[in-house]
RNA sequence: GGGGAGAUACUCAAGCGGCCAACGAGGGCAGACUGUAAAUCUGCUGACUACGUCUUCGCAGGUUCGAAUCCUGCUCUCCCCA
């Protein structure tokens, strides 16, 4: 696998480029929907694909392992085989379950003990350990096993931490060294910056995951709660100091006018739940602003979803029709606001590749920031 | 015709002398959600000239310092026997 930069905007840092996988070429900068359990919830594969636009999705190692575990996969012939997804896949590694499962885990030098929000079960994951599972789930992009620190964090325990991140690295790269792919494809393995917002461990931890001249590298430990300014603030300073040659992955970002901004700021690939998770739950993100589709003010609005849409669905089906969909809570709503959030997203990003291409990024870039601030 | 049970806010349904503007669920209205323990979670939901006041528990009277709760009558609903 490998990354070629095409094109970097003259007025920001903004990025095109071009990834390669086994599975197929990916044009940056990209956003790649999130599906955990080997499902981007309620959407099928064709739609993705065909509607969505999508050309690289997630999986999740914690959630994979546990179910339906690797003794399925693994004869399955991997996570592409098995939910029938031909296209470029990233797992993460169960990093960001140290975060979000902070209750049902006990961290330690060797790694994490976690304990099952299925059934209650102990698991122990430790960087070899993530490494191993994720080839056998087989993802074309695999994510270092870090300690995802939450916010506020105290100065101390993130220095610590991203010190323990760093040394889990090595012992990731070490296991990638002494296995071997398991499906025929290869896999690359992007280590992550950690450093919570602190400005000289952020510094710290750039310079030490570039020194591993890896792929791709990523950023990792935002976007769990802290403001954008700091979040900005750390993706810019991490942006300069990698690599130009390599793609950046800015984990877990974010909201459309966080993908815009931190775009700008020389970010090549996104990915965030909020999409498709806040599209079950009623909001959407249109081309003209934010609106909560089960709110009163739709019941009678037979105008389409999104009037300047690029999905089939916005044009198909009125805010009305969605909004008595959602209230009933029928499955189809979900599926459609889904696949509407999912659209505009990538539409986003790949309307901003575009823009990076022809000059014209930064007044687009402008314009658009005004409207995605918009509640409706 | 006889006997029994019951009528509580938009709906269902607790409450059976003061701690009741009234549990809970649904519905309604709004909000949250950022490498998915999330088809989830939170708040509000009698009226107001609102840290207080006013009108509510089928209807009309009564007992009591005080009633959704006790008594009497009426209206209606359901069940059983003729």
């Amino acid at each position: 696998m490998h990354f070629e930069l095409k094109h970097t905007d003259s007025q920001s840092k903004a990025r095109a480029g071009l990834m390669y996988t086994d599975h197929g070429v990916i044009e940056t900068p990209i956003f790649m929907p999130v599906g955990t359990a080997g499902t981007v919830k309620t959407v099928h594969q064709h739609e993705l694909k065909d509607d969505i636009k999508a050309d690289i999705i997630l999986g999740n190692t914690y959630h994979l392992f546990l179910r339906p575990g690797l003794d399925v996969l693994e004869p399955a012939g991997g996570l592409h085989k098995f939910m029938n997804w031909d296209m470029p896949i990233l797992t993460d590694s169960g990093g960001y379950q140290v975060y979000s499962l902070s209750g049902a885990r006990k961290i330690k030098e060797e790694g994490v003990t976690f304990q099952s929000h299925i059934d209650g079960s102990y698991h122990f994951f430790s960087p070899e350990k993530a490494i191993d599972i994720q080839r056998s789930i087989g993802a074309d992009i695999i994510m270092a096993f870090d300690e995802c620190t939450p916010y506020p964090c105290d100065y101390n325990y993130a220095k610590r931490s991203m010190h323990m991140t760093h040394r889990w690295l090595k012992r990731c790269f070490n296991q990638m060294d002494a296995t071997s792919p398991k499906y025929g494809h290869e896999q690359a393995l992007f280590p992550i910056i950690q450093g919570s917002v602190y400005k000289d461990l952020r510094k710290e931890s750039a310079e030490k995951i570039a020194s591993f001249d890896a792929i791709g590298n990523a950023i990792g430990g935002l976007s769990v709660g802290e403001p954008d300014d700091e979040l900005y603030e750390m993706t810019d300073l991490v942006c300069g100091i990698l690599p130009t040659d390599k793609p950046r992955y800015l984990m877990g970002v974010g909201t459309p006018l966080n993908i815009l901004e931190c775009i700008s700021m020389g970010i090549d690939m996104f990915d965030c739940v909020m999409p498709s998770r806040n599209a079950r739950h009623g909001m959407l993100f249109t081309s003209e602003g934010i609106i909560n589709i089960k709110n009163k003010k739709w019941e009678k609005d037979f105008s389409p979803l999104d009037p300047n849409g690029t999905s089939y669905v916005d044009s198909t089906y009125s805010k009305a029709y969605l909004r008595h969909l959602m209230r009933s809570k029928e499955h189809l709503g979900m599926q459609i606001a889904t696949i509407h959030n999912l659209s505009f997203y990538l539409w986003l990003v790949k309307e901003a590749r575009k823009r990076i291409l022809d000059g014209t990024f930064s007044t687009w870039k402008a314009q658009m920031v005004l409207k995605l601030g918009n509640r409706l």
